[in-house]
DNA sequence: TTTAAAAAAGGACATTTGTCCCTGATGCGC
DNA sequence: GCGCATCAGGGACAAATGTCCTTTTTTAAA
């Protein structure tokens, strides 16, 4: 549920160290609640955090969210953006402070032209999105909730994050009462088993 | 829903035709209710379908498929698994007739390794695909079974296609049961308005 | 410590969806 | 045409989920 590229960072922070072009990339650090980017906003930076949990969010426009992927460390965000050259599919709001390199897109567009081993490792973590998120869409669609919560649960201790309730809901798809009420009864079963 | 990409098909078309390499692409046609490749196999060819109609589902584990996608022209099938170097994720099985071009996945990598157009089209296309995947997976979370379905519909008009029910209903993650009732509530409300 | 305000949890009812099983339609061999 | 088998459709009830609103808990201020 929370997803990580370390590859993908250690590739970042090399470019930064390294390269003349490094010097493009700034660094930025986020306060928790902060919306980094707004769906539907055009944007001009790709993001790849260096540190910090953030969400990716759809907000319908019957006025419920749903939680894309929680994005830690080496995660990108932007890139579909930048690719299709396309506004913004998703709200992005950081969870807890953030620090992210910020790559201005023709430098990202530059990097897929001219870097193989950057253009490998993008291909690897655009084929990880569309495995995880088909993956998920079609277990939280042909499973029960009490299923799906157990699991949820126990991939945050995993994690060892902490998501507020409103936000396991929105990644469930659910309303906070149907969180709540599954939650009971996933305890109650603990109790007596 | 019926995704297609013309621009990969121009590509693997012009491929086969001038280069040498051309010929390791071989060409297959294969029957309707044929399964081209099944959940949890190991493949050596990736596919890409120049004609006909296939759909790609997951089976879960509870007995119950989730149809992920149904891929038309130009949709490549295997590109996953051959760039993770994992096992089948879903099964694809052929709901027309289907032409397709067989490419051995040594011949794909080398593609990806040599040739910047192809690349290109493949980011492209695994972009399309998570965009696709999330919207719908949202979509399908937040709204009533009756919009997403009349929605369903529409498409399949607009796409002059025909799927089965029981594919519809699996497209959507409900029981048939449930796909039936629905259609039954949209036919009195379209009589009614 | 007390009290008011805000947030979280939960009760009650309506709606949606799944499961099970029966009914009626369809097709096929005789 | 008749009888049988098969299958799609739908009725009835149970289970799951959403909505609305009340109750409880937490927080903060006086």
């Amino acid at each position: 549920m929370l997803r990580t590229n370390l590859q993908l960072l250690s590739f970042i922070e090399a470019f930064c160290r390294d390269g003349h072009e490094g010097s493009k990339v700034m660094q930025k650090k986020i306060n928790p609640g902060i919306r980094l980017v707004q769906q539907g906003e055009t944007i001009t930076n790709i993001y790849i955090i260096k540190d910090g949990i953030t969400k990716c969010y759809i907000s319908e426009e019957n006025g419920k969210d749903f939680i894309i992927e929680f994005l830690g460390k080496g995660e990108v965000i932007g890139e579909l953006e930048a690719l299709k050259k396309i506004p913004c599919l998703c709200n992005v709001e950081t969870i807890s402070e953030v620090t992210a390199y910020a790559i201005p897109d023709y430098l990202f567009s530059e990097l897929i032209a001219k870097n193989a081993a950057f253009t490998e490792i993008l291909l690897q973590e655009l084929s990880t999105r569309i495995i995880q998120t088909s993956t998920r869409a079609s277990f939280q669609q042909l499973y029960t909730l009490e299923y799906g919560l157990s699991k949820l649960l126990q991939l945050q201790k995993e994690a060892q994050i902490t998501i507020s309730k409103e936000d396991m809901a929105a990644y469930l798809g659910i309303s906070v009462r149907s969180f709540n009420r599954t939650l009971k009864a996933l305890e109650n079963k603990n109790l007596l088993s």
